[in-house]
DNA sequence: TCATTTTAAATTGTATAAAACTTAAAACAA
DNA sequence: TTGTTTTAAGTTTTATACAATTTAAAATGA
């Protein structure tokens, strides 16, 4: 039963590593998924709803309030496509951009937190918890075929 | 900033994975919250709602509607401590443990789905996993101290 | 003892998640 | 072309998460 466990440990360290990040965040008055919105957007600007959330694996059930809020905020705008008026492009408005060096720097102290932990291999971490998530992702998929 | 990109995959390993295993429960209509409290009782019964958040790092405010739910469902019965009446027991009814079986044998073919990854180490990744929540929880406590 | 502090649950308010459904537009197919 | 299907967002409903506050009971201390 190791994936019991496996299934634990993903959900706990998920949201203890998000509470972790949160902390730094709340000077900006952003939460975690609002923050990787923006971070998707600071990488490339101006993507669709659908595309934020392949990258984020969210569907517009949970990214259109989202969105919705950041732009209440004034850190994005909403645009519905020209060619194709289904899409909504989310372009970052002027504080948006702004607010990337800011969270930036008031993340270093986290990083310098983290590179501590050297008995702990980050890179490899990253590695073997891609390579779970795309046997999820078939997983997934082969049930549906 | 490799831990953005962990944080990230934790993220959506996370949610994917309960999503697989949710798949499981929707015959037995429960969430995989619901499950996990059911799955520690299973292990040890009549615990306080204290223990079971101590278990999944989960407080109260997330888990009495969690468990009132669980006892609408006739799964398990609170109970006042008392000789600390500020406790709740939490015990598993007759139906909350004929459930363990039945629930075993439907995540069966997750399982074998689960193993037959084998370019993943399952065992390896869970060890990494429980020393990066180790340090988690230490660089948490710490800032608290 | 009795006031103060701590503790375990519960409550309240905000923000995700995710399934199911709706809507409008685009793609496709006979 | 026009009827059918697919697609992208949005809406609705239910169930977490989690911070902050409240309540009642237990533990502590002068």
């Amino acid at each position: 039963m190791l994936y019991q466990d496996l299934s634990l440990s993903l959900y706990t360290n998920s949201r203890l590593f998000i509470q972790l990040i949160q902390n730094y965040l709340n000077e900006f008055g952003l939460t975690y998924p609002q923050y990787l919105v923006l971070h998707i957007l600071w990488k490339e600007d101006g993507i669709l709803v659908k595309q934020i959330g392949e990258k984020m694996q969210l569907d517009s059930g949970t990214l259109t309030p989202l969105i919705k809020k950041l732009e209440r905020m004034n850190y994005v705008k909403r645009q519905r496509g020209e060619a194709d008026e289904r899409t909504v492009h989310v372009e970052l408005t002027y504080p948006g951009k702004s607010l990337q060096p800011k969270i930036t720097q008031a993340l270093i102290p986290l990083e310098n937190q983290l590179n501590e932990l050297e008995h702990i291999n980050l890179a490899d971490l990253n590695t073997s918890l891609q390579n779970l998530l795309e046997s999820i992702q078939s997983l997934k998929n082969s049930k549906q075929g």
